[in-house]
DNA sequence: GATGAATGAGAATTCATTCAT
DNA sequence: CATGAATGAATTCTCATTCAT
């Protein structure tokens, strides 16, 4: 029946567009929460602030997120997709050349350098990241969005993970040294977003360059 | 005038005497508001907390401290010189002593250690250093108190320093060291603190530990 | 105009459907209405929760029901309709039965347990009534939905009124025992619905059944 | 020492006028949401109004009261108290007097009727206990206060219980017929207060009224 | 010096209702 | 007929800070 076919047709096309319009809501909602965070830090951002921004009402927010920190958690998630596809982008290039092994290495270097560029170029999304992981505040993150967001975090880290085993580490000892890239560079940032890294007259960039050289350097 | 004189001594006395109570209750607060984080963290702890501890009402601080943030001022100022005080005392015995170099390198290795355990066994007082130092809340610390801050920070640090120029680094090199220290330290801190370390199956003490043994391997 | 005819016949025709879907797609609103006050109670029921149950979204309900009140108006209708076809159905069997006097009685007795015993397992619409009778919200029923519903409720109670009557009460007096039967009856409900009732380790049924036989025995 | 011990009488008058203000400031709160209470009803008052009566902002009234709940809570206590007050105050005069049954029957009744006029004098206090009790809403009462509230309700009513032994009762049986007197006076007033009593062209008191009598002439 | 009542601004969240599509 | 986004007014509750006493 052409009728009842096209009445469908409309429908479907009509739930297409509410879909992407939902969508793009979304987007200009998480938008709102990260310049409302650039400028009033995340303990300052207050979910009236994010819905000015968003140009709603507060209430208007509930239709698409069922509680501030559900906000933080899509804001994280994204974050952490950006920064998976700026680690992997790093590596691009590479991928598929014969296993060189000063090439590897530059590579490894560079994707942790991408790690901490990241980082440096969003201070406001570490923030995020150790606010969620923290739960300082009285409601968390359910366990399932924290289970995801921590296997997005690893996902992310993974080609570096994997760039230290083709310099011939173990499992462990990549997972390890994995560690403690990470580590060196959120206290580089730590130290560079809260100023203190001015007491040494170091650059927070030179921080973690000299830490990945060292590593580098070590592993031969 | 004898008559003035005496009057004035007793004024002295009363004065000396009511200046030792002034303190002693300053003490008192920051001792209630070091309790109050330790059990509610420091985003969980309230001026009224803080007061009922410390056996006041929440009026009476205003008495001691024009604000909140004044306290976690002091309270920051505290754990500096504590922190000072640890890492002086981790390099104790070796003082005076010849300039053994393998003695010295271990001197600094348990300095810097210092460093990290302190922090590891008083994370409120990191937060408290970070979040003072983030200045994330409206109202920061006056620049004066900033400066201060900055000033026991690096006078905590300074054994460090001295301890890698005897190493034979040159008073840059040895600043350069410093914050990278400072910056792994930290780092391993905060994944410890937000519980992030577990995804790594690391433990931040081995962190600690390895990036010292091979800063110390590299420095000869 | 043969032309025209056919054309209202189709139209009639239509219209008689639409009538029908119409009343389909009241009572489906009503469904869900019931089936959200039994799980959540009068006070925790939302109009969004009817609408989800109903599968409609908030804003389709107001094609039915010109508001949150009239649905829950319409609801106590249906309710009352109920009540009354309980009450009858206890009476049922007695009709066109001689005037035995025995018989008369133990009828008003079930009709009037009927009652109590509607009511007693829909708690709900009984607090449907009490709210809505009472006005307590902002905006109340109209009045003539109110003068319809008590008409209807009236109506329920007039078995037990005539069953008075048989029983050789004047209607003044019939009237006025039907009152102490309804007002027992809601008292009773009420002590058992607040749960008050456990105070004095007595159950409902009974308190009820008590006041009924008091009440025929008197009646001799 | 004269002069501590002065400085003592000091503090000691102090605070005996801050409690007595304090009680007084709790009882000006209370009558704010009496009246609040008298003109819209129990839902239909918020703490905001409650707070504008008493001429506070809101977050003082929680200088006094933990949340709207313990309001509530105190209202329904000191409600309870008045009721056991107005139904002792009727059987007075009785005391002491020889036993007899005429007597003790007057008395009875009298003290039934309080508890009856009193709820009808005081509707929204009735609406209070069956609120508060029934526990609607989220956030009931604690269980403690709960029980103290029982406890209290028994204790105005013993009176009731008291007088039906006197007339030859079992324990057993005057709590049920005490049971049964409430549930009948609660039910009046329900129909009272909700207006449906003027379907039966009946008055509540002599519905009351007649239950009592009805029951002292079943009782001899 | 200390009290503690009171403020006032702000927090997140809820929900019946409206209305352009 | 139905959608569902959006409103807007309300809700309770929190807390650093002030100030008359």
């Amino acid at each position: 029946m052409k009728h009842t076919s096209s009445r469908d047709d409309v429908a479907r096309a009509r739930s297409r567009r509410e879909k992407l319009l939902n969508e793009a809501r979304h987007e200009l909602i998480l938008d709102a929460a990260r310049s409302a965070f650039l400028q009033h830090g995340l303990a300052g951002t207050t979910l009236r602030e994010i819905a000015k921004r968003a140009g709603y009402t507060p209430g208007a927010l509930y239709t698409y997120f069922s509680s501030q920190e559900e906000i933080y958690g899509a804001l994280l998630a994204d974050s952490l997709q950006k920064l998976t596809a700026a680690i992997e982008a790093a590596g691009a290039g590479v991928e598929g050349a014969p296993p060189d092994r000063d090439r590897t290495a530059a590579c490894l270097r560079d994707q942790a350098m991408a790690f901490y560029f990241y980082y440096r170029d969003h201070p406001n999304e570490l923030d995020l990241g150790l606010y969620l992981f923290n739960g300082t505040r009285p409601r968390g993150l359910t366990p399932e969005l924290n289970r995801q967001l921590n296997d997005r975090l690893m996902e992310a880290l993974s080609p570096i993970r994997r760039g230290l085993e083709a310099l011939g580490l173990t499992a462990e000892e990549s997972t390890m040294e994995t560690a403690g890239i990470f580590s060196h560079v959120v206290g580089a940032l730590v130290l560079r977003n809260t100023g203190r890294i001015r007491l040494f007259g170091v650059n927070a960039d030179t921080l973690a360059q000299r830490y990945l050289d060292a590593l580098l350097l070590r592993l031969g």
